[in-house]
DNA sequence: CTCAGTGCAAATATTTTGCACTATG
DNA sequence: CATAGTGCAAAATATTTGCACTGAG
């Protein structure tokens, strides 16, 4: 679910759990308050250190809940554990800093316009995509 | 490596390995054999299932050596362990089917060209990208 | 012969599940 | 007060590592 707030969009994934029938417990409003307070991406590991009190099982079954609500965007990386980031707009992609591994978010229309343009080229019925773009980030950049 | 034969491409991934100076060895010529009669994708699991005679942690040693020579690419996927293929082009995108989760090559200028008008767009230097089609495929459809 | 490579089993990492207990609605 | 949700520990899954042994060069 997302409210606006003064132009800004402010994701509250508590009210996203509520929405789709869950109750409103002690464990889901402290990872959801994690969550919103983390500023990058996240692993369900921080996660679980972030909050000792809430039980490791509690915290992967909230994200797992979150994802296929598609509050939260699962990003599977190539070594370790996968990275999960709050989606702010319906579709986009990510960018993924080599360097310090932290994960932006961007849209380009041009990308959805090469989609249909590739329909014709693949054998099947194209449902959906994914991308992500690699980067040495700025603040990596300038040390 | 890459032998030209009749114009169509034959990727010897026994000789890339050797070329990276590592010895031709029995489990080596089993495991690159399996992978190159696998006409699809396959996981490090499956190769272990296929070559009960090689040892688990050999496969995975080979398989991370491909992957680090370039010969095969490392295709992490949203649940469960990741999928290997040969890379057989340089620089290429996968098409994925939902369904039957069969995995196929494609390579599009477009999408090259639409990295390029990402670069002004993105805080940072981009390196690389990665991206896949979520199809369902041909087969899957007639079924 | 030497030491890179192997197989095994144990360790590690990540996620899921069974189950008895707790607390929300 | 019924049962959804929790925490724990064990299981499941995926991969890596230590180590003694083997075999390629």
């Amino acid at each position: 679910m997302v409210v606006e707030i003064d132009g800004m969009q402010e994701s509250n994934l508590l009210t996203t759990l509520e929405d789709i029938g869950l109750r409103k417990t002690s464990a889901r409003v402290a990872v959801t308050a994690q969550i919103e307070n983390t500023s990058d991406s996240f692993t369900a590991e921080q996660l679980c250190r972030d909050l000792p009190y809430v039980g490791r099982a509690t915290v992967y079954r909230t994200i797992r809940h979150l994802v296929d609500a598609g509050a939260l965007c699962k990003l599977p990386i190539l070594d370790g554990a996968p990275m999960y980031s709050i989606a702010r707009v319906e579709h986009h992609h990510h960018t993924i800093c080599t360097k310090c591994g932290s994960v932006g978010e961007f849209r380009h229309t041009t990308v959805e316009r090469v989609m249909r343009s590739l329909e014709k080229e693949i054998d099947g019925r194209i449902t959906g995509h994914r991308m992500e773009i690699f980067i040495i980030c700025s603040k990596c950049l300038a040390e």
